[in-house]
DNA sequence: CATCTAATTGCAAATGTTTTGCAATATCGT
DNA sequence: ACGATATTGCAAAACATTTGCAATTAGATG
């Protein structure tokens, strides 16, 4: 199977686009950065690499691979207006997105559950919209934080 | 049954707050801009009555209701960084919040689904996490525009 | 009802994130 | 290796939201 860089790399030139050094960084970022980071922080890990590279470049790579289906935006309500990058393995197909989000580690964890799968053909049956894509959050306190503040008594 | 005015008068009270003309308007308009109105379609609909009424009064009102729990935050993919505000009919509740969000059209549609409910149950159950909070929102396009533009043949 | 004081306002400037215009640079087909 | 043009770095702009501060005002008190 194609790696997520060749996946890029064909769609790159069949738009008649250039493979730079900073577009191979920033996707070998969003590969080791597993999660979902913002562009700061994509920013920051590959100035390790080049340590001239700007935000800028960084955010157009992001729009252009987000116009492209291989990162979808996500935003997280603690954080209000800071937009994380998830990458995608499969372009195009209906985007959804499961996370649980840890108000104290701060940690996203993501899973997914039938269910949600089930729910959105309901809604669509139910009301005859067309769904293109999901996004279920849940926000809380994740197990192990909880372990670690047990409520007082 | 408290109204909505009532209900954020006594709390105003109770903190030593005052309630003015200016957050009597925003409250007014949270109620007449049925949905989820930004902080600017509210700040435009309140200028009809005050037309000095200032951005940051408006600003500094939802973050006191929020704080309070009487607005919940809302953010949609569509919209990337603006912020929209969510009147809660009941403060500090589990905060749910399920959406539908039309691509054509923009309305967002607020619905229930007793499957939502029982997804959240089953997360917490399933990882030992303490759920806060839940948001679910769906993407696409809703039956009117789907009516409305038929796909090509 | 007049007075007093702290809460709230309007204003302007600041903030933080993302976007954009443009000249310089670098990729890739030839 | 060359040349057209896509992409970059930079600096400045855009944009939604927040903040400091002096002026105003709600509402408790006498």
């Amino acid at each position: 199977m194609e790696s997520f860089i060749d996946q890029v790399t064909s769609k790159v030139r069949a738009e008649g686009g250039r493979m730079t050094a900073q577009r191979r960084l920033i996707l070998d970022a969003l590969e080791d950065l597993r999660g979902h980071p913002t562009a700061e922080e994509i920013f920051d890990h590959v100035r390790n690499a080049d340590p001239d590279i700007n935000l800028s470049t960084v955010y157009r790579t992001l729009r252009w691979l987000e116009e492209n289906g291989f990162v979808s935006p996500r935003w997280f309500e603690d954080e209000k207006r800071r937009e994380r990058f998830d990458p995608v393995d499969r372009p195009h197909a209906i985007t959804e997105h499961f996370h649980f989000r840890c108000r104290v580690c701060n940690r996203i964890i993501e899973f997914d559950e039938p269910l949600i799968h089930e729910l959105r053909r309901k809604y669509a049956a139910d009301t005859g919209a067309e769904i293109e894509s999901v996004s279920f959050t849940l926000y809380g306190v994740c197990a192990l934080c909880k372990k670690d503040t047990p409520e007082q008594p």
